[in-house]
DNA sequence: GTAACTTCAATGGC
DNA sequence: CGCCATTGAAGTTA
C-alpha cells in the first residue's frame, strides 16, 4: 500500500512472479521515494482470519488497455475555490459583484429563530454552547469581533432574552459564537426535541400540549419516539477549528444519530422519518455549521461532496430550506435592497441530459402543491432571488441530484460548485401553467462535480471505456464486479505479482471452544423480535440497517451462520455475501496504489474485507517479515470511537464500553502473497473507512473476519483509506521483527496528519 | 400513492 | 419601529 510499493521490492517479487504467471504484468519498478521496503512494515489493525475461500484462480482476463489520459490521477480533493470567499466573477459584471461591495454581509447571521430550545428544553441545551468554532478566513473584516470569526461558526442554541447582547444588533458576526446560556435551562418540562409538535416556547404551552394531545390520538398506531441527546457528551462534539473536520464531524453525528435513531424506532416498531428525527435534534440543539447564509462556497464542504438527505446540506450550511429548492438570502441581511439567491438543488426533473454538465436549465418554484389548486408561478421568494441574481451576475452554488444505484426509492445530492444565471423566460408546464425557467452556467475552472458522475456511469456499463485500463479485473472473476486497475500515469504497469483471493485462509485449525450463532427467526431476522440470539448477541440489536448499513461500531459484530433457521435475505447477512461496489486499483503517486470506487457510498457501507492469509501472532518469527501488506490490531484510530458519537448521545450514560472494549486481537493477516483489494488501501490520518470484527462461520473469536465499513458518505473517485500506523504496535510484534516501529511518512495531506505512521 | 414531517421568510399584532 | 408569535410556502422520504 503506502509508498513502497510492490515495486520496490524486486528480489522477492521477482519469485512470485516467476511461479506464477498470472497476471504478472507487473513486473517490479523502481522504488517511489526511496523507501527502504524492506523496512516497511505496516503495523496496524487487528485481524484475524476466517474462513477460507478458495483462492481465486487466475486466469487472466484480457488485460485491456486504454489510451492515455490526461493525467490528474487523483483528483484530489482539496479544497478547490477558495474556500472561504466567493469567488470573483467572471467577465463583466463585477461592479455589481455583491460580494465585493459587501462582503460581510454576506455573512450575517441569520436571524433566529424564536423558540430555540433554550428556552424550555432542559435537557437539550447546551451543548453547542462550549464550542470553539472552527474559524475560517474571512476574518478579514474590521469586525470588533476578531476573535472568532464568524460565520463558520456553529450556530449556537439561543436564548432569546438576553436581548442586550444581542447578536443581531450590535455585530452580526457575533451571533455564530457560542454562547454557554446558563439560566432558563430549566424549565418547567422535560421537554424533548423531538416530540410530535414542533418547538414549542413558554406561551404556547397550552397550546403545544393540546397539540401533543390530538397527534398523540391521532398517531395511537404509529408511535412517535421522543429522544434527547445526553449533554454531557454533545460537548465533546465539534471542537475542530478547520472548517472541513467540523464539516466532516456533523455528517458524521448527524448519521450515527439517524441510523441509531432507526435501530431503536425499529425495534419498538415505529421506524419513520429517522432522517428528520435526526436533523431536528442537531439543529435544536445547535449542532450545526454555517448557519449564516452566504454567497459562494460553504467553508468546509467541497465541490463533488454528497449527501443522502435534504436536512444534511442544511446542518453544514450548504443549503438551509428543509424542502424548497431556492435558498435566498433576505434584503435585510444582505444589506440589499433585493433577496439574492444563494444556492438551488436540481431535483432531477428537468435536466437536460446533454453531456454539458456546465449548464444547468433549472425550473422556479410555486404553483405545483399537491394539495392546492395549482397555478402560474408568481415572480416572488425564490423566482424573484433567481431573477435579481441573474442581473447582478451573482453567484449561486448548485446542487444536483442523482438516483442512488443502491437504492431505487432514494436520491443523492452532489455539490457541483458555483453557476451563474444567464437567461430566464417563461415556459408553459405540462399541467398547462406557467413557469420560470433559469439557464445557469456553471463557472469555469473548478473542479470536477458531477461530471465525475458521469465518467463512472459509462465506465461501470463497461469498464472498458475508462482510459488508461491495465487490467479490467484483477479479481480474474473472484469479485462479483470487476476490480479494474488503471494508472493514469505513464510508466505504471501495475503491481507486482500476488493471489487473488476473496478470504482470508488460515495455517491451522481454529479453536473450536465456542459454538456458532444459531437463531431461530424464520424466514428474516426482525429487528422487534427479542427472541433473536443474533440480535442478543449483538448488544441487543441487529447490527445493520434495513439497507444494509452497518449502525454502530462493536467490539464483534455476529451475521447470521449456516446454522441460523433465517434465509439468506435476512438483513443479518451482509458482509458474507461479499463485495457489491466497483472498485479501481489506481497510482496514486507517492502512495503507491490506492483504491477507490466507482460507486458513491453511503457511510456505514460494507466495503470489503481484509482478505489474506493468516498468521498468528504468536508465532511470527523473523521469517514472517511484516511489511505493507501486514494487518493487525494494534492500532485504532479515536476517529472510530467519535464514529459511534451520534448513537451515544442517545444513551442514557455514555457508556463508553464500545471502544474500551475492543482488545487486540492476536490475528494477523498477511496480503503478501493472496490478498484482495483491501491489500493496496492506503494509509490516511484522516480515513474514510474503518474496520470492524465479524463472525459469522466459526466461533474462534479472536480471529475473526476483518471488514471495512465507510465512515462517512463517499463520493465516486475518491481513496478510500483507513487509519494504520507502527503506533501501539504490539511489544511482542517489535521484538521480533526488526524495523517495525520504523516510521513511513505520511501523505495523507490532511490537517490532522500526524507526519508518519 | 399517500401521509407525515421540516425550516425559514414574511406577516401581523402589540 | 422593534419584538415575537403565527402563518404559509416549499418538497422529501418511506
Amino acid at each position: 500500500m503506502e509508498n513502497s510499493q510492490d515495486e520496490s521490492e524486486s528480489d522477492e517479487q521477482e519469485q512470485f512472479l516467476e511461479m506464477k504467471p498470472l497476471w504478472s504484468l507487473a513486473p517490479m519498478f523502481p522504488l517511489p521515494m526511496g523507501y527502504d521496503v524492506a523496512t516497511q512494515s505496516t503495523d496496524p489493525m487487528l485481524v484475524f482470519v476466517t474462513p477460507f475461500r478458495p483462492c481465486t484462480s487466475p486466469e487472466q482476463s484480457p488485460a485491456s488497455f486504454g489510451q492515455p489520459l490526461p493525467k490528474s490521477p487523483i483528483p484530489l480533493k482539496a479544497t478547490p475555490i477558495s474556500a472561504a470567499f466567493p469567488m470573483p466573477r467572471h467577465k463583466g459584471g463585477s461592479s455589481h459583484d455583491p460580494l465585493k461591495d459587501t462582503p460581510m454581509s454576506v455573512a450575517f447571521p441569520m436571524p433566529r429563530h424564536k423558540d430555540e430550545p433554550s428556552d424550555d428544553p432542559p435537557k437539550a441545551t447546551p451543548i453547542s454552547a462550549a464550542f470553539p468554532m472552527p474559524r475560517h478566513k474571512d476574518e478579514s473584516s474590521d469586525d470588533p469581533l476578531k476573535a472568532t470569526p464568524v460565520s463558520a461558526a456553529f450556530c449556537m442554541p439561543r436564548h432569546k432574552d438576553k436581548s442586550s447582547d444581542d447578536p443581531l444588533k450590535a455585530t452580526p458576526m457575533s451571533r455564530s459564537f457560542p454562547i454557554p446560556r446558563h439560566e432558563d435551562e430549566s424549565s418547567d418540562e422535560d421537554y424533548k426535541p423531538f416530540s410530535g409538535q414542533k418547538k414549542p416556547t413558554p406561551l404556547k404551552t397550552a397550546k403545544r400540549i393540546q397539540q401533543a394531545e390530538c397527534s398523540n390520538a391521532a398517531n395511537t398506531k404509529r408511535r412517535s419516539i421522543q429522544r434527547s441527546l445526553n449533554k454531557e457528551l454533545a460537548f465533546s462534539s465539534f471542537l475542530s477549528s478547520d472548517p472541513n473536520e467540523s464539516v466532516e464531524e456533523a455528517m458524521i453525528m448527524f448519521d450515527s444519530l439517524r441510523r441509531r435513531i432507526l435501530q431503536l424506532d425499529e425495534k419498538e416498531d415505529a421506524g419513520k422519518r429517522a432522517d428528520l428525527k435526526a436533523g431536528s435534534l442537531m439543529m435544536q440543539n445547535g449542532l450545526r455549521i454555517n448557519s449564516s447564509k452566504i454567497i459562494g462556497p460553504v467553508p468546509g464542504v467541497e465541490i463533488g461532496d454528497i449527501f443522502f438527505f435534504r436536512i444534511e446540506m442544511c446542518i453544514v450550511g450548504l443549503h438551509a430550506p428543509a424542502m424548497a429548492g431556492i435558498d435566498y438570502i433576505s434584503a435585510k441581511h444582505a444589506g440589499k435592497d433585493e433577496i439574492l439567491a444563494i444556492s438551488i438543488i436540481s431535483s432531477g426533473g428537468y435536466e437536460n441530459d446533454d453531456n454539458d454538465t456546465d449548464i444547468l436549465v433549472y425550473t422556479g418554484q410555486g404553483g405545483n402543491s399537491r394539495h392546492k389548486d395549482k397555478h402560474d408561478q408568481k415572480l416572488e421568494r425564490g423566482n424573484l432571488a433567481l431573477m435579481n441574481s441573474m442581473k447582478k451576475k451573482s453567484l449561486i452554488r448548485v446542487v444536483r441530484s442523482a438516483q442512488d444505484p443502491f437504492c431505487n426509492s432514494s436520491k443523492i445530492y452532489i455539490y457541483d460548485g458555483l453557476y451563474w444565471v444567464e437567461d430566464s423566460w417563461t415556459d408553459r408546464a405540462k399541467n398547462g401553467f406557467s413557469v420560470f425557467k433559469y439557464k445557469l452556467r456553471r463557472e469555469p475552472g473548478q473542479q470536477d462535480g458531477i461530471s465525475v458522475w458521469k465518467k463512472t456511469e459509462k465506465w461501470k456499463a463497461n469498464p472498458v471505456t475508462r482510459n488508461n485500463v491495465i487490467r479490467v479485473d484483477i479479481s480474474s472473476k473472484a469479485e462479483k464486479l470487476p476490480v479494474c486497475l488503471v494508472s493514469d500515469v505513464d510508466d505504471q504497469k501495475g503491481p507486482s505479482y500476488f493471489n487473488y483471493i476473496t478470504g482470508v485462509e488460515y495455517s491451522r485449525p481454529l479453536s473450536k471452544t465456542k459454538p456458532l450463532q444459531s437463531c431461530k427467526c424464520p424466514s428474516v431476522c426482525l429487528p422487534s423480535d427479542t427472541n433473536c440470539s443474533c440480535a442478543q448477541l449483538n448488544c441487543g440489536y441487529l447490527p445493520y440497517s434495513a439497507n444494509g448499513v452497518l449502525v454502530k461500531h462493536i467490539p464483534m459484530l455476529y451475521e447470521c451462520s449456516s446454522t441460523c433457521q433465517c434465509c439468506q435475505n435476512c438483513r443479518n447477512r451482509v458482509t458474507q455475501k461479499g463485495v457489491n461496489l466497483s472498485f479501481e486499483v489506481f497510482w496514486t503517486g507517492d502512495c503507491g496504489w490506492g483504491v477507490r470506487s466507482w460507486d458513491p457510498i453511503r457511510a456505514g457501507t460494507f466495503i470489503c474485507e481484509y482478505a489474506g492469509q493468516v498468521i498468528d501472532e504468536t508465532n511470527m518469527n523473523m521469517g514472517d517479515e511484516e511489511d505493507e501488506y501486514t494487518f493487525c490490531t494494534s492500532w485504532r484510530s479515536d476517529k472510530v470511537s467519535r464514529w459511534n458519537l451520534g448513537a451515544e448521545l442517545l444513551e442514557e450514560k455514555s457508556d463508553n464500553t464500545t471502544t474500551e472494549n475492543l482488545k487486540r486481537l492476536p490475528i494477523v493477516i498477511s496480503a503478501k502473497r493472496s490478498g484482495n483489494v483491501a491489500r493496496f488501501l492506503n494509509h490516511s490520518c484522516s480515513p474514510n473507512l474503518l474496520w470492524q470484527p465479524v463472525q459469522y462461520d466459526h466461533g474462534d473469536d479472536s480471529y475473526p473476519h476483518i471488514m471495512f465499513f465507510a465512515m462517512k458518505h463517499i463520493p465516486p473517485m475518491t481513496e478510500l483509506t483507513y487509519d494504520y500506523g507502527t503506533i501501539g504496535a504490539p511489544p511482542g510484534i517489535n521484538g521480533k521483527i526488526p524495523n517495525v516501529c520504523k516510521l513511513k511518512p505520511c501523505f495523507c495531506g490532511s490537517t490532522n496528519c500526524r507526519g508518519s505512521f
